[in-house]
DNA sequence: ATGGAAATGAAAATCATTTTCATTTGTGCT
DNA sequence: AGCACAAATGAAAATGATTTTCATTTCCAT
């Protein structure tokens, strides 16, 4: 699971950072690029595991999988043309911590993303 | 889309609020009742056009209904048991206005989740 | 070069969800 | 009651993403 991670990462840089496995594989095909599904599967779960790329759901349901830096942080996403900008979680990480607190719930995570329109769109 | 709704309403109140389409099918062959799954999947959706429940996506990409006040709120829900609680936003509500403001975004709306075991599990 | 481990991919299997379509049920009218 | 027509139902097939299987290929160390 070695020699396609690096191949299915730039693919999806190029795509502009996120995308489903099923789109990673059609570009992948359409520029030549020699691959099977099932490999293109793996690399991005082995890309998951690493913490290189961040995955998330389509309303329908379909994983996609998005360029990521490390550290904690939530997305403001365009509905429209699907860019994607990283920001800070600022208040909501406390706002999680209290939450959780108030109501004794241990190992705690959380997920908060803004969708709309981007000022192109 | 009306003589089952009541009855599916009823399984998932049953539930203890949520369960996917399958397991609200299940619950109901289980205790006699006599439904389609077709059925049960057009109920739960015309439950949702109604805002009577509330739709999100399991890890796995499931879809999970939910029985939900009508107001905005957002959900702390327990990995373990899947006991959820409906929470304020609080100060999240500011921090999507600002930050979408803040990079011109139009037609805002967000997403805002807590999960973490419960004091019971 | 040789053997074994890791990676690959085609095809089959899974599984949730949607679509099709024939049948049943409900409702209003005569 | 008898009839007509629309809405609701559900079995079976279709769809589509993802996973599993398994035989083959590629790497790498000896
Ligand atoms: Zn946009
Ligand atoms: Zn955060
Ligand atoms: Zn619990
Ligand atoms: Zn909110």
């Amino acid at each position: 699971m070695s020699r396609s991670n690096p191949r299915v990462l730039a693919i999806l840089e190029r795509a502009g950072g996120f995308a489903s496995a099923q789109e990673v594989y059609r570009l992948m095909q359409r520029e030549g690029e020699s691959i099977g599904l099932t490999t293109v599967y793996r690399s991005l779960q082995s890309l998951v595991n690493d913490k290189i790329v961040d995955v998330l759901r389509r309303e329908d349901g379909e994983a996609i999988y998005r360029l990521c830096g490390g550290a904690h942080h939530h997305h403001l996403v365009c509905k429209g043309c699907g860019e994607t900008i990283e920001i800070e979680g600022g208040a909501i990480e406390k706002w999680a911590k209290t939450m959780a607190q108030e109501f004794g719930f241990r190992e705690v995570g959380h997920t908060a993303e803004i969708f709309g329109l981007c000022p192109k769109c």
